[in-house]
DNA sequence: AGGTTCATTTAACGTCGTTAAGCTGAGCCT
DNA sequence: AGGCTCAGCTTAACGACGTTAAATGAACCT
């Protein structure tokens, strides 16, 4: 009944480690180098060790999840709610992006961990702070979550772009253009190229969701 | 030097035959399902044949992704470019559901083929009209797309989750707020159940997003 | 000492995308 | 007519993936 000690000749493998592990794999190879066998190479282990601790990938990747998002801790200045909104936005922007393919991990659900459930009862926390009902809280977090990680997964994949040179989707868009058939897309093509201004493009898109936020506060 | 005349014998293979296979191994087996095995099965040919009409799997899925949008045709009021906006992101959204896992084709770039330029011209002329500066309609189209498509994801598991009956992050997030650490939480949570009112969630956002556009019509 | 349980290894299965090499038959040249 | 070319497919196979079943061994209990 006793539970079992840890050994002390080998030292025991647990969730915790094989998280820190893939959190190294994922850091070093990517999301596509993310295999279970690289896992337990990275804890010199055979693979099928691992499934002692989690039952599937899946149940790794949305632990691995939660722990990267551990060390995301919002600085607020308390002024004003769209202040806030928007600098919780950028912080996690920025979270996102300094990790290595984190957002790749998000399309298997979204509030799983305890970590993240601390985040959104103090994004939560605001938005109802500034009169939001908690119905309309909750989609206003959920857009704005979802905003921010499908504009990291773009982001991301544009600093690859440019990295390696030359896009080909962007060679495309551009001969079509040539073709004349498209004049409104014509003005706008220099917009998406690689130069353009990233952090105001992010800006823009998350100010547009603050202000139909603000929209929903019942005037007093 | 006269090009080789397909043979009447056989029925030759094509791109676009391939692709129209792919659309019904999609449709029928799901993602998860589109294999290059199944969809050489489909045409009845051994799976390296395709290999001689795509370079890779990427490039099939890509070319599906444009031909499965062929049948898109934005329909409109054309009174108020809001209600334009609207009714195009509404019905991007239905035609994505409508059509098996669509949207889970799309990371791998927005722009790609001739129907989908189209649509694109489409929106930015009204957005144009509108007032936009060519710049900003660029920002709000593609912001808007994301949200779209990032939605029709999200929906889209819902949906599955709400046919095998049980949702098991829902209720791990269900004992997580049962533990009175998130007060806030604990009000939001019944809007996220399987009941809830999804097409409101879904204009909520789309109105959110429109009403930041319309913050940026330069004002006369 | 023997048995039980935990944690891991070894071995293997089935599937995937993809490549290499061989086959086939239609069109061309002489 | 007969051989050549070559597009378009088949057969065979590679390596990697997630995952499972069975064997192995160390630590504990009685």
């Amino acid at each position: 009944m006793v539970p079992r000690v840890p050994s002390k000749a080998r030292p025991q493998l647990s969730p915790d480690l094989v998280v820190a592990a893939a959190a190294q794999v994922l850091e070093r190879d990517g999301f596509e180098g993310l295999t279970m066998r690289a896992v337990a190479a990275q804890l010199q282990v055979q693979a099928p060790a691992l499934y002692w601790h989690f039952p599937n990938k899946d149940a790794l990747q949305v632990a691995l999840y939660d722990h990267l998002m551990a060390d995301l801790v919002f600085e607020l200045r308390g002024r004003d709610w769209r202040e806030d909104i928007f600098d919780m936005a950028q912080q996690l922007r920025r979270h996102l992006l300094a990790r290595r393919d984190v957002a790749l991990l998000l399309p298997h659900g979204f509030f799983v961990g305890p970590n993240i459930m601390g985040q959104a009862e103090m994004i939560l926390a605001i938005l109802m702070r500034a009169g939001l009902a908690p119905k309309d809280a909750g989609y206003a977090m959920s857009t704005g979550f979802s905003y921010v990680v499908s504009w990291v997964i773009g982001e991301a994949d544009l600093v690859a772009r440019r990295a390696t040179g030359h896009d080909g989707n962007d060679e495309l868009a551009q001969a079509m253009v040539a073709t004349g058939a498209y004049p409104h897309f014509a003005q706008v093509i220099g917009s998406f190229e690689v130069g353009g201004d990233v952090d105001g493009q992010f800006a823009f898109g998350m100010n547009c969701l603050i202000a139909g936020f603000a929209q929903l506060i019942p005037k007093r």
